[in-house]
DNA sequence: GTCTTATTCCAATGGTCATTGGAATGCAGG
DNA sequence: CCTGCATTCCAATGACCATTGGAATAAGAC
């Protein structure tokens, strides 16, 4: 043993805290969830992430030392992405566990994205049954750059902050499912309500595109099928 | 917001950390794979753990903040358990991570359990088939008091330190089937080299009890079915 | 080659965590 | 109530981690 660990145990112990240690920040968690996003160069990451460019690359050392991410070279700039579905079902477990066991997710969950139902949840067969008859719009509120990274098949992608400005994509007696990074992102309750503000039913698919993939349903990469550009 | 943090993605952010941070540290590792054998005592643990009654108690109080583990009081000791089988999930969500992902894990089970097929794993719809007609004896290696606290429907119980003294309760034809805390620990390497020198016919079970009972397969509770005491 | 841009490395700060030994708590039994 | 036992609390030490600003690297453009 090269470790400083003693026995079998503390050896294997110690790399299983490896993996502990990096999620053990709440900048590296954020940074994950963007990175199941798809792929993003650090200064993306710094400024979604709120960071200074230094202490994003900082944290990514960190995540990269525990093989959670890993890096491709373009030019000058390095694009990071997670290392595996392994990694983004690790961080989905996390989540599960703290959304079950402390009260403190449930009421910053409530407090910023309203009472459980409020936003019409909408399942995953409900909306395939809907959306293939063409009931039901499927609308990505990403950047676009997450979109063209992947989403999923035959949603329209209009960016939150677009959104207001692009309202006229959407006609006016459709049906809207808006789905974004995933259950704890902002940005679809946010949508949903400017779109109830201006007459629209909108409801909330609550996955991501790692949820959808997951589960076996289809995604689609690129900016051109529903987009507006 | 009570929280230090300024905006939702960070209050939630360091909710999902609290959780990494409880598993940042190799000896909480190793005291939630106690625990996910059954309840322990503080004393217990720390004898199993090798470390002061003090120090567990300490590490225990983390893991019992982030709502990782329960107590239950009975007159003046304290056990702890594993606070519900998302936890668990979240344990092997980690060692898979880590395994698939971090050289030296491979490295450490190589060194320590030998090569991947020496122990002759043996899967588990192939145990139940065999086990069912009485071709397979299965082999609980774990102390008693991890055996009553649930076992493989129908497994004998042997500690491991008591194995050499009562092979005889073993028929030397019998083919077995050793199985111990899951796939790294190495109470079932240990036993089955012994029980191959005495001439046995011994291959793996890399299940735990909790893989088991969260495959749908039988578990059962007390000392009674298959032990010797 | 020099310049520009993106990223990482380095050194120094303060804060948090692990660990220890000793004292305090809380519960049963006499 | 006093005693004994299991566990936790407390205070103090040292180690590690996050964060910052400034310097160094690496790749491409001119």
């Amino acid at each position: 043993m090269t470790t400083t660990g003693r026995s079998t145990k503390t050896a294997l112990n110690e790399q299983f805290a490896r993996i502990g240690k990096a999620l053990a920040s709440p900048r590296r968690t954020e940074l994950l969830d963007l990175l199941a996003q798809g792929e993003h160069g650090v200064e993306a990451l710094a400024a979604e992430a709120d960071m200074s460019v230094t202490l994003t690359s900082a944290h990514l050392q960190a995540l990269r030392q525990a093989r959670l991410v890993e890096t491709r070279r373009d030019g000058p700039r390095i694009f990071y992405r997670l290392a595996g579905d392994d990694v983004f079902e690790l961080l989905a477990a996390v989540r599960a566990v703290a959304h079950a066991r402390l009260a403190e997710v449930e009421q910053v969950v409530r407090a910023y994205f309203g009472a459980p139902d409020e936003l019409e949840p909408i399942g995953r067969d409900e909306l395939v049954a809907r959306a293939r008859g063409g009931e039901v719009v499927v609308l990505d509120l990403r950047p676009r750059d997450e979109y063209a990274a992947g989403h999923i098949a035959g949603a329209v992608s209009i960016p939150l902050e677009a959104l207001e400005e692009h309202l006229a994509l959407l006609p006016p007696e459709a049906e809207i499912a808006a789905y974004c990074r995933g259950p704890y992102c902002v940005m679809a309750p946010r949508g949903i309500a400017l779109l109830r503000r201006h007459g629209y039913r909108a409801r909330r698919l609550a996955d991501g595109v790692n949820e959808w993939r997951l589960a076996g349903l289809p995604v689609a990469t690129g900016s051109e099928p529903g987009s507006w550009s």
